[in-house]
DNA sequence: GGTTGACCTTCCAGTTACTGGAATGTCTTC
DNA sequence: GAAGACATTCCAGTAACTGGAAGGTCAACC
């Protein structure tokens, strides 16, 4: 398979398999012509990349992943650990942006936001009271 | 005030500050030695940034805000507009962060975490059902 | 006057995960 | 042979710092 048929099939651009291939999460043969070609696994790997990826995982974690995903004398708890210590930094992310929503609609909702320059949210962003995280 | 001493009223690492000069945020004083001498509106300045950094915004929203901070003249919808903008950006970003950790919820529950290779996180990662966002 | 240590300076490189663009080569079709 | 769609490599840029090297300055102490 060529490089824009594989992006097709597993929805991720060409420079970025590209990109991939650089950084060693794949590794495609090539044509006599220079082309890069996919192999079936390759392009599941890909595919792999791309679902762990819109998970969010890392690049790093996609790599341990696939190591573990090649890998048939894998423990299980090798997998969930890596998904576990994942999730408990999505939560992290999501306990900070909700105190940071809050504040700032603490703010949104004291300012008039009209054409006049007295605003509470540049009063308290430059007073800077307890606020702080 | 030098670098130092300002550095630790705001919070900011001395390496953010000088990294905020040059990028424009703030614009100290020079002293006869080169050293850097910030006036008491320079660090309110950045103690603003660092308040408004902690809040999620962007360096740009930071810069546009200083700007209204700056403005006698402002409207105070303008800042309004900054913040509301970016709380709707936060919501995007805690509706995406929840979904996944659900998604990898319903995985690591299925998934026994012991020392055997079968792993129904990897097979869902490989197969890729509906699972896609 | 010399030395130590804390503080300051600039400059360069690296981080994450791509993305855009330029210059160029190849394949297919008309 | 020429057009158009594909492919290649390489270089540079993004966001917001962070680390480190090499060196200048200052205050205190002996």
């Amino acid at each position: 398979m060529n490089i824009g048929e594989v992006a097709e099939a597993c929805g991720l651009p060409a420079k970025t398999i590209r990109y991939y291939e650089e950084i060693g999460l794949v590794a495609p043969d090539r044509k006599a012509n220079g082309y890069r070609d996919f192999p079936e696994a390759e392009g599941h790997k890909l595919a792999f990349v791309a679902l762990a990826r819109s998970l969010g995982f890392s690049i790093e974690d996609c790599r341990a992943l696939l190591a573990l995903y090649d890998d048939p004398h894998r423990a299980s708890s090798d997998v969930r650990e890596i998904v576990r210590s994942h999730v408990r930094g999505i939560d992290r992310k999501i306990a900070d942006l909700q105190g940071m929503r809050d504040t700032l609609n603490h703010l949104v909702e004291r300012c008039q936001g009209d054409e006049r320059p007295e605003c509470p949210i540049l009063d308290d962003l430059a007073s800077a009271p307890g606020t702080r995280r």
